[in-house]
DNA sequence: TTTAATCTAATCCTTAGGGTTTAGATTTTG
DNA sequence: CAAAATCTAAACCCTAAGGATTAGATTAAA
């Protein structure tokens, strides 16, 4: 697969498991491509070793008593060194697949699959790719793309109210939603400040709110901001 | 593929170019397991003939005139049939990419790859998978990941003063970014209005702020609905 | 061309919200 | 145990914010 010549992929082992690391220890040495330089039965150990031994892959086993795979991860990627690390379970978990990729794991695998997979992941993601075994892949995205259907859904379900906004209006509650009192409002779209209290207070009765925090967060919980950010990404 | 006694899959293709429109359509028909039952030129014209033809999958180009892929996917999906989309463009841009998939594409190709991707695309879209091939899954991570990295960024930044809050403090903090009122607030809590103006202004000091609206603005912008919804999951 | 909507603004009023100080009771921490 | 932090709450002040009405000027729609 790769020439002697080049460096071997080194890579830490991160499992409670002492038997499972061991295990997949043997495994991974049969490859001549690749070599474990370290292995670990808790997190805090793994952080240490990743500095001493500088690996370029982490498998990261994600269920741990005590720090659990997931902060890991999260502190293993504050520490801005550019190893890579795969998560491990033994169950396929959609939910725990999504924040793992979201704090930056480069891929997933199950334990239950088969070596030549765990393998294969570890050379594609030394390579700088994402690896994610297909039926994995189809679980991900399902929860990925559920979790902005409420999203999408807020802002449909709202635009009933927002819509009802004029031009002027929604000027005036894009201030508000930048912190800006009345004084600084009226300033800021040159008018007097007696005009930024009318304008106010009709948002008020369209959105059925009672003050000015609550305007604010209706704007932010319903995709007013969105909507803003998506004029100025136009012009 | 498929037995000749099951129905085939039921593709409708959208492209304003019409040369590619019948390329691709010769494409398809050479397989024996797949049908193309319309082609659209432009995303108004689908949607109506989703509903007369009711597809098992859309092929839907992203770059068009008028109405965008993007935009058509949004409508597709809100019309609340169970067709799959496969969305298809020219060239490799992660944040179309990103975007397409999350407004609920199930696939995603390019019009250069071969055209046994597309099949395999549409056979695998049709068994409910999502397609990705290999590049684009990593383009589309690297994405996903970088979209998360900031939001991450904000939290730490910002702990150093979220973090200065004390528990009694976060809690009215929590009450505000409800919209409540310091009345409500101090019945919610079972304390005097007078000892939450008291925290409220602590809470002032300590983020920063002049007034309820930056107050809220702040925890909002700065991971504290998170932290809320946090020990929420825990508990 | 009227009618309706929008933007502007004033006046008047009331209270909620914001600022400061002081202080007792409780809890945490060195 | 003593010191520090936290939670509680009062009294005081003052202005910003919220509520209502009225109304002129401009603009869009019937």
């Amino acid at each position: 697969m790769m020439s002697e010549f080049n460096s071997k992929i080194r890579v830490l082992l991160v499992d409670d498991n002492y038997d499972h690391l061991m295990g997949v220890r043997e495994l991974i040495n049969l490859e001549n491509d690749i070599d474990v330089v370290a292995a670990a039965t808790n997190a805090n150990i793994a952080l240490n070793l990743i500095k001493k031994y500088q690996p370029s892959i982490v498998l990261m086993d994600m269920n741990m008593p005590e720090k659990d795979g997931l902060t890991a991860i999260q502190e293993i990627e504050k520490m801005k060194s550019n190893v890579k690390v795969i998560a491990l379970t033994a169950y396929d978990d959609s939910d725990l697949i999504f924040r793992a990729m979201k704090v930056g794991a480069k891929g997933y695998i199950l334990k239950t699959m088969a070596s030549s997979q765990l393998i294969r992941a570890i050379r594609e993601v030394s390579q700088g790719k994402i690896y994610l075994p297909q039926g994995l892949t189809t679980g991900f995205f399902e929860y990925f793309q559920q979790s902005f259907k409420d999203e999408a859904k807020a802002q449909t379900a709202a635009d009933s109210l927002l819509s009802e906004l004029t031009s002027r209006e929604e000027e005036v509650l894009d201030m508000l939603t930048q912190g800006h009192n009345y004084k600084d409002v009226a300033n800021l779209l040159f008018i007097s400040e007696t005009t930024v209290k009318t304008h106010v207070n009709n948002i008020f009765q369209k959105l059925q709110v009672n003050d000015r925090t609550q305007a604010v967060l209706y704007a932010l919980n319903n995709g007013f901001v969105s909507k803003r950010k998506q004029r100025a990404a136009v012009g």
